[in-house]
DNA sequence: ACTGCAACTTAAGCTTTCCTTAAGTCTTTA
DNA sequence: TAAAGACTTAAGGAAAGCTTAAGTTGCAGT
């Protein structure tokens, strides 16, 4: 698979090359704006990854250089805590999904592969855990084959933990991907999804309580 | 692993330069925080540890110099005992983990590779001893490939004492990591939660008492 | 634009878990 | 064997999370 990864700052840049490496991409890594853009037109690849900074061009700039190919190469942006109005704008151009920064390199690895088996319009169930699967293109949740309906955000919530299951997703960390940019919220409103989202999914074992951390997906 | 060390106490520099380097780090030393940030922007370290009390700058403005690059450099305090307030303020403002001096140089070397390979994204890092392995990242404790639920003062008891074990910790500095800025404690909360630690454990060999000094986990 | 429905947020009260304290017991050491 | 240190247990209270319900928002269909 292979992968065009635009990143400037060479610490973050080699964990990355060499924590997708591991995990079976091929990693071509470039630091400029100028350099992804010639990169992609040189060579056709499955999927970028594009960290927000760069030095020479922005964010926004570079993606719309690579969409002007007419590809639809899917585009994954890395983007810091506090760059929520760069990232929205990113998300309206076109980019396909997005992480905060810091990440865990297992669920940057699982969203990429679910981004290029969705380019590829595979119809398989791109996340899934124990009896619960989830397709991300459809919009789609299955509970032991059978469909259960989640609204926008729980379906949020239930994808970020399912593409790293067993592992503990902080409640900061969920609150910026389910609430994104909008006004932050001081309330209770994640407890309220997980609960929500808990009754849904038939089994309230599955999302566990790391007491004052967040929780944990843990199916099977 | 290259590492940066910021400390102006001329002794207690040498001692970590020397420790750490024995330990197989490559140490660079700078005295001011100036130098810090200049030598941050000069070389791509993969971490810091940073004294509190510098002579020029505080701590947290060193802190946010190092962050404004958007960098996820890895950075651990070093804290004086009743410096409790600001290192909350630090550990808010984005370091990932925090000594209290003094400190035991094995110690420090532990938590010092952990962060290094969270930060690269590697399998989660974890402590082991005998039979019990723990998860620093997922906050998971496993006994035998089996889990423990342990509450979060628990955990942070258990972890201090992995970073090193076969070593006397004391109660004192225990209770500091424990009870961290909370208002001091004078009763025996720390011999409770160790009771209720080696309970949990099912051991109560593995974590030994030494009488009038502190405790020392010993297991296999 | 209006209406109705679904989803979202907020707030309040409830439940659970956890922490500290304190008192009594046991163990070690001088 | 007395004194000091450590252990055990239980109770009260605090903190975190859960649940429910009401009010608001936003969207779809008319």
């Amino acid at each position: 698979m292979d992968l065009l990864l635009v990143e400037d700052d060479a610490m973050l840049g080699q964990a990355v090359e060499l924590g997708l490496s591991e995990r079976q991409f091929n990693v071509q890594w470039v630091r400029t704006g100028a350099a992804a853009i010639s990169e992609s037109q040189r060579v056709n690849y499955d999927v970028v990854v594009l960290d927000l900074g760069l030095p020479d061009l922005d964010g926004s700039r570079v993606l719309s250089s690579l969409r002007k190919k007419g590809q639809v190469l899917p585009v994954l942006v890395l983007t810091a805590r506090d760059d929520s109005a760069e990232t929205v704008k990113l998300l309206d151009l076109g980019a396909d999904d997005y992480m905060i920064k810091p990440f865990d390199m297992n669920e940057l690895a699982a969203r990429l592969r679910a981004l290029v088996r969705r380019q590829r319009g595979y119809a398989t169930p791109e996340f899934s855990c124990g009896p619960i699967s989830l397709d991300e293109l459809n919009f789609q949740v299955l509970v032991n084959q059978q469909p259960v309906n989640l609204s926008k955000r729980e379906f949020e919530l239930l994808r970020a933990m399912m593409a790293a299951p067993e592992r503990v997703h902080s409640r900061d960390k969920l609150e910026q991907i389910v609430f994104r940019n909008e006004q932050q919220v001081e309330s209770n409103a994640l407890e309220v999804h997980v609960h929500n989202l808990r009754k849904k999914l038939g089994n309230k074992e599955w999302i566990q309580t790391i007491r004052g951390v967040g929780y944990r997906l843990a199916c099977g």
